[in-house]
RNA sequence: GCCCACAUAGCUCAGUCGGUAGAGCACACCCUUGGUAAGGGUGAGGUCACGGGUUCAAGUCCCGUUGUGGGCUCCA
């Protein structure tokens, strides 16, 4: 899995440290608790965690003495010291440890690492020792603990996690560390953060009124709010528009079908435990759709089709729902009914390349139109449980990669990380704060067309099979929402903003000037309101100021007398005067350029 | 689903040892008509998430349920 970087990772000093201080507080741990049993406790990113099986769970005190106390041990310049020993030495240092002989047991069987990963060699077996803390580790660490910087690291919470990562196995209390090589990275990393928690897209939701999520209808199911609703239209707007005028045809499809058509798709055999219990209509068993390909399939196959027709592009906003276990929903990035850009693309054998390049290109132009510009694609290769033909596999994948290839992106391979119906480009964006998150996902799909028999009569008279591509963009219009909030922190772009313009004016003299104004913004398609409260005007520009409503006009004496309009942007910045026919160019300047 | 924490006015929160609920913002009304980030006053607004229990007495202690947050696992 994504190994180009890992290795990398793993070679820098600040993997080291990582790793160095993840043994440093499982000293400190166990010298808090003599009982405690340790497991592991590896560098991951911006930090470190290790897993302990504990007597009793860990409060926030706690965490700050085991902080403390790893101060004390990191400035005792302890040498990290490594030996080799065999699997019988090993077995004995960790007697009372019986999550390492666990390990130890798959380090000698081979095909395991410490970490439980499945290993092609049988490794060696090491320890590393600091002070008087000894761990079953292959390392690498720092040479001293003096290479770490006692107030470049912070433990930051206790969470819950499983033994090896499977819920049936014991719940273990792990402790989150942040680490890095100075202190100026440390404080930085915890601005981050901060500035995380400022543009929420939860709280950013509340406070610019976008949606909201009722326990009364219930959990992961999203309410939009006029604002929020009109920054979703004018993408789903945007997007349809250039979906039509690249080919791909606009279908509608219901919400629930018969039991068979997921019988049929496999979705009651391999999907089905994300899916809500069925309803009876008649006597018939009908499901809510968790996905939208089995209606595009029926749309295809509601006659015979020419190879002449082909591809094929249906799009559709397709609304879903999937079971999601309560302990994973998430505002609007992880909900239980949502919205998918969604199109499956049924092509010949010899359209494939074209296909997939095109594709891509078109999700890179409406994620650019959106504000997004930086990139990385994962491609992943078939699994070794799999339909279809391994030939098929690999011409889809070559596709893929030499897809991503022409667009010079940066890319990862997961190998084996496909799905077991088809090999797939999956697009993620990074944010302002340099945050991933997965929105595009294209994938072949070698099971559909096979299930439903799906044919197109070629040049020689005879049914073949189509290659079917599902895609989506943006991903899902509920995610990807949450993304824009948070990459824009709540300020949309001009041509997204819910109200592009506020009118200020100073006295209720101006109210008039004000509401004519807004009338010929209007006229000018702006989405314009007045700020008739009996406010002064400080408040009226702080209360727009934090709507990041883009333009705020105030209009007094001098804008009355001048047929102007005295413009402030949401960042602060005060162009000042202007005739109101300055301010409608620069306006529609903006919206054109989706500024 | 699991571990931990949390749930008080529309929002953000305070509420001590168990003694019967408070602030700021927002809202309504009144005064104020002010030139680039909060003018002043008055008022209305709460089954303290829900259901049990302990107690003379529960926002406060205990149990359960629901929801939320941080993780685990999974994913658009």
């Amino acid at each position: 899995m994504v190994q180009q970087i890992k290795e990398k990772y793993e070679e820098t000093q600040l993997y080291r440290i990582r790793h160095s201080l993840a043994h440093v507080m499982a000293q400190a741990v166990v010298e808090m608790f003599p009982e405690a049993k340790y497991t592991i406790g590896p560098p991951i990113e911006n930090g470190f965690y290790y897993d302990f099986d504990l007597p009793r769970n860990l409060t926030p005190e706690d965490l700050e003495q085991i902080e403390k106390r790893m101060r004390q041990i990191v400035q005792g310049k302890h040498e990290f010291k490594k030996k080799v020993v065999s699997a019988e030495e090993a077995r004995q240092i960790f007697k009372d440890q019986p999550y390492k002989l666990e390990l130890i047991d798959g380090l000698e069987k081979g095909g395991f690492d410490e970490y439980g990963n499945p290993l092609a060699e049988k490794p060696e077996i090491s320890i590393y020792q600091h002070d008087t803390f000894i761990d079953l580790c292959r390392g690498p660490h720092v040479q001293n603990t003096s290479e770490i910087n006692p107030n470049a690291f912070k433990l930051m919470s206790v969470a819950g996690a499983y033994w090896r990562g499977d819920e049936k196995n014991k719940m273990l209390q792990r402790i989150y560390g942040t680490a890095w090589e100075t202190t100026e990275q440390l404080e930085q990393y915890l601005w981050k953060l901060e500035e995380a928690k400022r543009r929420d897209h939860r709280k950013l939701g509340k406070e610019l009124d976008l949606f909201s999520v009722s326990d009364e209808v219930g959990p992961g199911l999203i309410l939009w709010h006029p604002k929020g609703a009109l920054v979703r239209v004018l993408v789903e707007d945007f997007s349809r528009k250039a979906h039509l005028e690249n080919g791909y045809e606009w279908v509608f499809s219901p919400h629930i079908g018969r039991a068979h058509l997921w019988e049929v798709s496999g979705h009651l055999g391999f999907y089905k435990e994300n899916m809500y219990s069925p309803m009876d209509i008649e006597g018939e068993a009908y499901y809510a759709k968790p996905m939208n390909c089995p209606f595009h399939i029926q749309i295809y196959k509601s006659r015979i089709r020419s190879y002449r027709e082909l591809p094929k592009r249906y799009a559709e906003y397709g609304t879903v729902y999937r079971y999601e276990r309560s302990g994973v929903l998430h505002g609007l990035t992880r909900v239980r009914g949502f919205t998918q850009d969604d199109a499956h693309i049924f092509c010949r054998p010899d359209q494939v390349e074209e296909e997939i390049s095109r594709a891509l290109e078109f999700s890179l132009y409406i994620l650019r139109s959106m504000g997004l510009k930086d990139f990385k694609a994962y491609l992943s290769t078939r699994p070794e449980k799999y339909v279809g033909d391994p030939a098929d596999w690999d011409k889809a994948t070559e596709a893929l990669r030499r897809a991503i290839e022409a667009h010079a992106l940066p890319y990862e391979v997961d190998e084996g990380g496909g799905a077991f119906y088809g090999p797939k480009i999956d697009l993620k964006v990074n944010d302002a704060l340099d945050r991933e998150w997965q929105l595009s996902t294209i994938q072949f799909d070698f099971n559909l067309p096979e299930r439903f028999g799906l044919e197109f009569i070629a040049e020689d008279g005879q049914p073949r099979r189509p290659y079917m591509v599902h895609r989506a963009l943006l991903g899902s219009m509920e995610r990807f929402f949450g993304v824009l909030i948070e990459h824009f922190a709540g300020a949309f772009p001009v041509w997204l903003s819910p109200v592009q313009v506020m009118i200020i004016p100073i006295a209720d003299r101006h109210l008039d000037y004000a509401r004519e104004v807004a009338q010929k913004l209007r006229a000018e398609g702006l989405r314009v309101e007045v700020d008739d409260r009996s406010e002064r005007m400080n408040a009226k520009i702080r209360d727009a100021q934090n709507q990041k409503i883009p333009y705020m006009l105030v209009v007094g004496d001098k804008e009355v007398e001048a047929n102007a309009v005295a413009l402030r942007l949401r960042n602060g910045e005060n162009p000042g005067p202007m005739p109101l026919t300055e301010f409608i160019a620069r306006a529609k300047k903006d919206i054109a350029e989706k500024n």
